[in-house]
DNA sequence: TTGCCTATTGGTCGAGCATCCAATAGCGTT
DNA sequence: AACGCTATTGGATGCTCGACCAATAGGCAA
């Protein structure tokens, strides 16, 4: 065994790396159980560091909290709808928006917007995030929609309200998916993919295909 | 001045009183502060009691947190959508529905359902009340579509997925409403109308325009 | 190699929480 | 008017948390 007072052995790392290390453990703890888990203590431990040099990086926890969440939410938006995307493929875009938001992975990112939303009301900083976040998401879509219009598949009367429509109904859809996701009418799992469609004045089932296509190849029915 | 040590005065209440009072105490904290704000010292220095006696009645918090939401919700209900409604007035019921959910008393409800679904998470017991008054609520809209199709109004395919399709967009504007519910374009706020509409199979508008004048004779423009 | 800067430690402090329990006093019953 | 049941008190206990700070040691620069 070691000696009774062996002192731990000290890493010493670059505040960047520290600082990015400290923000990506908080941001899994956040994706995976919780924002309130993001605790100094947790994330310390975590990190097999101790808890002051958490608060040395972040002097007000409310900062590391906002920080993970949109981290993870930033992230996640990367990678359902790259910001570099090839040009002319909007639909493809759009149905691979839609099948990764019906994937899994996609439940924890859920639940974590519904965490984030309520714990806003509580802290000030993390609302800010929240909110940034959410004009992020609402943006992006809007791009993809608008880049459509012009390429002549989408005729949305106003893209920024048909953006606003389709997270208003898959954050609907994610809520629910928090209590009774089992046994549910497809009718309402595609409820997101049938309000674009609608609003985009595509036709009925058209992008639904294009969906259930991306989401095949996406997770290859193992 | 009172003498020093003046023993405060006690006031004994029945069982059914003094657990009456404490659930409708939570209640209202639930709806105003939050559900996390139902601490055993919160409640009781709002009754002008001493802690141990709501732990008397309730050993365990969470049950606590569990029937304030229930008691909430459920009173909710029953002022959107009465239990005993008058025959033949399924498309008024729906109107008032409607019209009520888009107030602003509602705001308060709709925040706590985020807070509750969110809450569940670490809950349990919350999570049980949670589900059970979700299933409520479908229960009675479905109630209402039902009646409607019945007298002939409603042509839906199916008054469940229809009930569940109007509280999906219903939770999904909700939590949105928490950021950004400033200068929202009409066509997201009378979301829930428009799905409904076309669920049931009623002409466009028809709905919206009886749950506005629902909402104007509720509120009478001041 | 030596020395300095600072990343990191290790402990402390107070606040807020649920929970438990013996003692007390209100109030209906007799 | 006296009694007994129990609603209610008052205090204690132990937990987790954020915040604070002086002391220490890692590693780059000279």
């Amino acid at each position: 065994m070691s000696p009774p007072s062996a002192p731990p052995k000290r890493v010493r790392k670059s505040p960047e790396a520290r600082r990015a290390e400290i923000v990506g453990r908080a941001a899994t703890i956040a994706l995976t159980e919780g924002l309130e888990c993001i605790t100094m203590r947790r994330v310390a431990e975590d990190l097999a560091v101790r808890p002051g040099l958490i608060s040395h990086y972040f002097p007000v926890a409310e900062e590391l909290v906002a920080e993970a969440f949109g981290t993870a939410a930033s992230d996640e938006l990367e990678e359902l709808i790259p910001a570099e995307r090839p040009i002319g493929s909007a639909l493809d875009s759009l149905a691979r928006f839609f099948a990764l938001s019906a994937g899994a992975r996609y439940d924890d990112m859920s639940r974590l917007w519904l965490n984030a939303r309520h714990l806003s009301r509580f802290r000030p900083v993390l609302a800010e995030r929240v909110a940034a976040q959410e004009a992020a998401w609402r943006d992006r879509i809007t791009e993809v929609l608008r880049e459509g219009t012009a390429e002549g598949v989408f005729r949305p009367e106003d893209p920024a309200v048909a953006a606003i429509l389709i997270l208003v109904v898959l954050d609907g859809l994610g809520v629910h998916a928090n209590t009774d996701r089992s046994n549910r009418p497809a009718a309402v799992t595609n409820m997101a993919v049938t309000t674009a469609e609608r609003e985009l004045g595509l036709a009925s089932g058209t992008l639904l295909a294009l969906v259930e296509g991306a989401a095949a190849s996406a997770a290859p029915t193992d």
